[in-house]
DNA sequence: CCGAGGGCAGACAGACCGGTCTTACTCACG
DNA sequence: CGTGAGTAAGACCGGTCTGTCTGCCCTCGG
């Protein structure tokens, strides 16, 4: 397959932080819907966005959108593992431990990511939340949500463990009390919100040390 | 806002505990209607329940139920307005205060509240944030839930204030970081949400002594 | 007795949903 | 050249959505 010349829409702009659209722009057809599906999802959530503005948007006919995902549910499957690697592990946690030096400070170095996150005019909160709360714990993809979210505090239970802090679950889950927290409090407005939920993470760090 | 004579009262209200469908079985069709949004919007979310549902479950008809709300918004925003009084008031910050004597103790005991709301089987997280999420903060629904989040946010500054803590409002922007949190957590499955919020609400409480 | 109006039931409109299937075209490969 | 795979385009299906409109019944005031 030739590169298309007028490939449709693809800003590609090449941030050097959180990649909001970077995903992949691939010429086989299964990465532009799994591309248009990260930018239009990650924005406007699952329920808002319909198999049809898909297509038209990665320029794909319906059938090829069905050969590659057997429904709709399993492209937002897709979506979130794509979000886990692009949001979770390389924007929020990689960024973090290029900010941090010791695992203390790379812990909090996430409330300095979250800041910046929070700032962005693209800012959209939390696709794990918002289709948690979306599609509800028992849905499929509530489920699914459930477990990228305790990925999520896999990685803070790791730098507690590394911080050598006591009862790392523990901190892992209060800690994440403070994450979805202050997504919530930016999306209602709040500016400072990662700065107040950075405050009690200090807090929480030093109950936890030995 | 008048005070209808017939405004739905709210007499099953005195139920000790949060009264999850109390919302008032009245007879009058407005009444009917309001009832079933109560019940099916709070625990399915707005999206998922169609005008078709409401009648039906209310009993009443379609060309009633455009005679009493111009259009679904409206019922949510009416929604809304009780959910803000059956919920935030009467339930949280009405057992909070009953449960503590003092201003710094009915703060800690809104987490009290919230162990026993989380394990409820008809648990179904807060309306107001479910709503931010869904529909954004541009919509006029997401701007009404910003609003009746912001007067959660004022019971827990005036509580504050009679504590005579410092900078009562940043405190509460704080405190309602881990009212929100813990909720999500909560739907996520973390039977100890309330526990660890209010540990985190503890120190929280202790900064901000003068 | 009668007319007006509120309420119930439900058809209907128009848009959109996820998903299936047909048609026509291109291209690689034998 | 022939064939089959992959694709774009889009008609189509059954269903759902919000919202409108038409009947018909029941009640109540005069």
């Amino acid at each position: 397959m030739i590169f298309d010349a007028d490939h449709s829409a693809e800003p590609a702009l090449a941030r050097a932080d959180f990649p909001a659209e970077a995903a992949v722009v691939s010429a086989d057809s299964r990465g532009r819907i799994l591309a248009a599906a990260y930018e239009l999802f990650s924005r406007r959530g699952v329920r808002d966005v319909g198999v049809n503005e898909l297509i038209e948007r990665s320029g794909v006919a319906k059938a090829t959108f069905y050969r590659h995902f057997p429904s709709k549910d399993a492209l937002v499957l897709a979506f979130l593992e794509q979000r886990d690697q692009l949001w979770t592990v390389d924007f929020i946690v990689g960024q973090a431990k290029l900010r941090g030096t010791t695992p203390t400070e790379q812990l909090l170095a996430i409330f300095d990511v979250f800041g910046d996150w929070f700032l962005r005019d693209d800012f959209e909160a939390c696709s794990f939340i918002n289709i948690l709360l979306e599609m509800g714990p028992a849905h499929p993809l509530g489920l699914a949500s459930i477990d990228y979210l305790a990925r999520i505090r896999g990685h803070v239970q790791a730098l507690a463990e590394q911080a050598g802090l006591d009862r790392p679950e523990d901190f892992a889950r209060s800690w994440h009390i403070l994450m979805k927290g202050s997504i919530v409090s930016a999306t209602e407005g709040d500016i400072q919100a990662a700065k107040r939920a950075q405050q009690m993470a200090g807090w929480l760090i030093e109950h936890h040390r030995s």
